[in-house]
DNA sequence: TTGACGACCTAACGGTCGTTAGGTATACTC
DNA sequence: GAGTATACCTAACGACCGTTAGGTCGTCAA
């Protein structure tokens, strides 16, 4: 199922509104002033909230009036961006809770997260060089159990960590590498856990250098 | 004179409370939420609430609900990261300076600045996929106006702005994609300037797919 | 062709909102 | 004793709140 999980242009301009009010009054707007500024009815507001909601965007707080709450910015100057812990390396060898590694941090937006909980590893090898995803790369990984088909996971199988593309197979999953000379991984048995999903890779140059291993030929 | 300007016990109490609660859930309390808090009714809290606006602690916004201003309550930014506006595609086909375009911004660690002026780009085409740059990514440009050999620069050929390794030859210099496919630009006469210096990388999956162009054979 | 979305609508519910009016009691100062 | 401020109360107003139910119209994929 083709599903459009992205905003639709209205969704999108009526969630950049909402930002907007939150930050030049210091609170979230009520369902009716979101309906005024666009010239609708509050309950189409509802049906464009409850759209925002369930893709993710924003929740509803407990309180009464005015409880929207869009996870990157609940207070009025609060900067958009996150600090995601790196917490080791990939190929690492531990399931990611064990890790304790305290590597630095990679910003991202918050809104790549989605109010998930979230980790960062640093790309050791060429595994996945035909994604785009260098060695030396940060991977920014939002934790998850499941995953569709296509996505690029972080997939644990039997305590080593690993970073492919996730497809479904009869009687198990296809783990399979972005790099012609590698070959897909079959799991049918065994321990097999999906950690995360990749929801943003970083790239930092170093200084003076460019970037270190380029594909080269073939 | 008998007038003590100064806050009375309980009115303190409740400055606090509502500071409080607004650090608390990003927005002010109702003036019943407050009065739950103490035990004490709507009215009583109305009384102390125009007692708090008569002595300059607080005033009342324009809106409905929950409009009680706090003047002087503002969190220091105290994170290392910052939020590059995002000013445009590459190619683009103008200087970074006439630039207006708000498409946003992407948050990237302040460290890998260095203090110096950034900007970012989203990338369109495939120039320099084989340096992981794909289609659809943001480069971190680095304000600059000389890069050394090997650099990935913005560069700007007679009003075309455009991404690619930067190599100096006798009379001039080389641009080079990272694209088997493409050929490269030779400068040896004509406007060209160097706008900026590849600094960083920042890929966002959208929710649900994957990376959208995988490179694929070849 | 059906069905799932998106983007609106009218109409209404019951509850909560800020606010007002008018009252009681305590305390302190002129 | 009069005046003023604090700290509460009961009772209520009308407006606004989130939310629900049920409908229309168009689009786009299966």
């Amino acid at each position: 199922m083709p599903r459009t999980t992205d905003l639709s242009p209205r969704q999108r301009e009526t969630l950049e509104w909402v930002k907007n009010f939150i930050q030049e009054h210091g609170m979230p707007p009520t369902v009716r002033e979101i309906g005024d500024a666009f010239g609708i009815k509050s309950s189409s507001v509802f049906d464009l909230l409850k759209a925002l909601e369930r893709k993710g965007y924003m929740r509803r707080g407990e309180l009464g009036a005015r409880s929207l709450i869009i996870e990157n910015l609940s207070a009025p100057d609060e900067s958009g961006c996150a600090e995601i812990p790196v917490v080791g390396r990939i190929p690492a060898g531990q399931p990611i809770e064990a890790i304790e590694h305290d590597c630095g941090t990679v910003a991202v937006s918050k809104d790549v997260l989605r109010g998930g909980d979230a980790f960062a590893l640093k790309v050791e090898g060429n595994s996945m060089v035909e994604a785009g995803v260098l060695d030396g790369d940060y991977v920014i990984v939002r934790k998850q159990e499941t995953a569709d088909d296509g996505d690029i996971v972080v997939a644990l199988i039997e305590n080593e960590a690993t970073l492919k593309r996730l497809y479904r197979e009869s009687g198990g999953v296809r783990l399979e590498p972005a790099n012609r000379n590698m070959a897909p991984i079959h799991v049918t048995s065994g321990e097999f856990k999906i950690q995360g999903k990749l929801v943003s890779v970083v790239r930092i140059m170093t200084t003076g250098g460019s970037v270190e291993k380029p594909l080269g030929g073939q």
